[in-house]
DNA sequence: ATGAAAGCGCTAACAA
DNA sequence: TTGTTAGCGCTTTCAT
């Protein structure tokens, strides 16, 4: 194994002018510095990682946590939603040198067991990346009074002050409202993702709400429906919606999946999308490009990207700094099933 | 920080013993080390992970290479195929309390600059696994060369002496054409699941050819078609099969999804499956369940495993052992849409 | 511009 | 059973 000792022989110099040379953290003789990347380059050294990591005291590496895999996350949305995550954090990685470990928790463990805490106590990592954490309140508490540097992935349900990257759910849904409104629309249903506790859920929520009072149309109870994460539930919405008096025209679903529910539904009774029910959705999947339905990007690459960012920023400032909330823009994929649908675009 | 020192001095004791007590190294009065727990659990400690591997020279890492995430490889062959090679990984790793860095090349890297090398060269994993590469020859080499233990994970298609864990994508295509022929069907369409450069797709293809061959069935250009990873490939290629004056009585499909397109394409057009047209399939996803696709399972979970195993083998043996070549054997799963389904099974 | 030397946090002889 | 000590390969004062 070749080391900055034998770089230094080989080339009559001391160790230390052979690590000014390198990090040029020191003047080297323009001479000095050329024979010394020379026989670098022939002997084709590399520094060793945790030698230098344990004097600077930086790993140049950071962690990604996630759910398990072969769970929903990476069967949520489709398949190109953690690839689009990697390449978002992997471009700022690479740009800033930086290495990714992989993680998830194994089995549900206890406190001090936890994988993420044990990486940043043994300084495997220089700091966090949660993504879309599940069992977190308490992981987040303890990364917390570590005072470790960690950013939240699309999840923005947590009590304790953290940094975190998300869309913002609340203009996304007033977006999308406001979209059916502008097309004519009065009566317009809402489906929640997920159950309101969540705060993706209740932003959408709210920012619907916002939305029609904006536009001077009253808000009805049943018009609103929670779902969640299987087709049905937007068949289910549907069903429930359709059973009113005064149906709905339009359909506010809160994933593209729901929204095939609904397009199932409606076809099994002879409704046409988008003339008698126009649907927008969230999401953008595939899903959504494969059955033409409106729906508006969560943008998971940028959330990785920013999320990175973000994170890199923090590990490089010496003090804490305040818990910023990082918002990636969204937009608004229109396709046939909300009726602003135009066969020149796409 | 607390550092191992911190534990000594709280327990009155030197760090040898500290680290005799952590890590079973030698006999420590059993007083002693309970005292020794009882402090590295109050204190939290967690030994550094850089200090540990500079002396022990190992980092209780291994590398997980892959082609650009985004590209086709996490979209090939559905969605389950990557966090089904994690979760094979990961359960060796966490088994064996490795941790896992995931790494790719950003930009086609000139020798020296590859990261898997760097990584190697660095130290900053014990091992590495390559899935799938795509300019690899080089890297493999270089690896040789430096002793480096490194696992191939579902590739061929090597010069160099390696150790590789795979599917035999020959004899699975083999075995399906074989199926279908030895059901009667003389016309046998072959739908790649991806373009031929890959091995897997250029290994069934030949694997299929040489089973037309062995029955004596002569091969038919117009028979293959090019597929990708949306349903649609598999609508489009028995619609262009369909066109044919001799339509093909079976086809042989690249993935479950394209397989579900076939079956799309039939219902329009009143193709019974398998009567008119049988089909066979590779993945033995969730698809081909639900659908009672036939389908030849390809488990790359088994690969992630095996592969996992076998790296961590060559990197405890202090002597290089005989390149090893893992074959991940195939199973076809037998339903409704080749004929040869039975009720009773299943 | 360069070198000597201390020390990062740990393990592992070797002594005691 | 425990302590002393010498490194592991590097960075970084502090001299020169």
């Amino acid at each position: 194994m070749v080391t900055i000792k034998d770089i230094a022989r080989e080339a009559n110099v001391s160790v230390s002018t052979v690590s000014f040379a390198l990090n040029g953290t020191a003047p080297v003789a323009p001479e000095t510095k050329r024979r010394i990347l020379e026989i670098v380059e022939r002997l084709q050294y590399q520094p060793s990682a945790s030698a230098r990591s344990l004097v600077t005291r930086k790993t140049n590496n950071i962690a990604l946590f996630v759910p398990q895999p072969g769970k929903d996350m990476f069967h949520f949305a489709g398949n190109s939603l953690f690839s689009d995550l990697l390449q978002g954090i992997g471009e700022v990685l690479h740009e800033r040198n930086y290495n990714l470990l992989l993680a998830w928790e194994h089995e549900k463990a206890a406190d001090e067991e936890m994988k993420a805490l044990q990486m940043a106590k043994r300084k495997m990592t220089d700091g966090i990346l949660l993504y879309n954490p599940e069992n977190d309140e308490q992981l987040v508490k303890n990364l917390n009074k570590l005072h470790f540097p960690f950013v939240l992935l699309g999840k923005g349900n947590m009590e304790q002050p953290v940094h975190r990257v998300d869309v913002d759910n609340f203009e996304a849904a007033f977006h999308n409202t406001t979209h059916l409104i502008k097309l004519g629309h009065k009566r317009i249903a809402f489906i929640s993702p997920g159950p309101l506790k969540y705060l993706v859920c209740s932003d959408r929520f709210d920012g619907y709400k916002e939305a029609l009072e904006a536009a001077n149309i009253k808000f009805d109870e049943a018009y609103v429906y929670i779902g969640d994460d299987n087709e049905n539930s937007g068949y289910q919405a549907a069903a429930s919606f359709c059973g009113l008096k005064e149906k709905p025209t339009a359909i506010i679903s809160g994933r593209d999946v729901q929204a095939v529910g609904i397009l199932a539904y409606c076809a099994e009774n002879q409704l046409m999308v988008p003339d008698d029910v126009a649907i927008v959705s969230f999401e953008n999947s595939e899903l959504a490009v494969k059955h033409g339905i409106t729906s508006l990007s969560t943008d998971v690459y940028k959330i990785g990207k920013e999320g990175t960012r973000l994170l890199l920023k923090n590990i490089s400032r010496s003090r804490e700094s305040q818990p910023q909330n990082v918002v990636i823009p969204f937009e608004l994929h229109i396709r046939k099933t909300c009726g602003a649908w135009n066969d020149q675009e796409e």
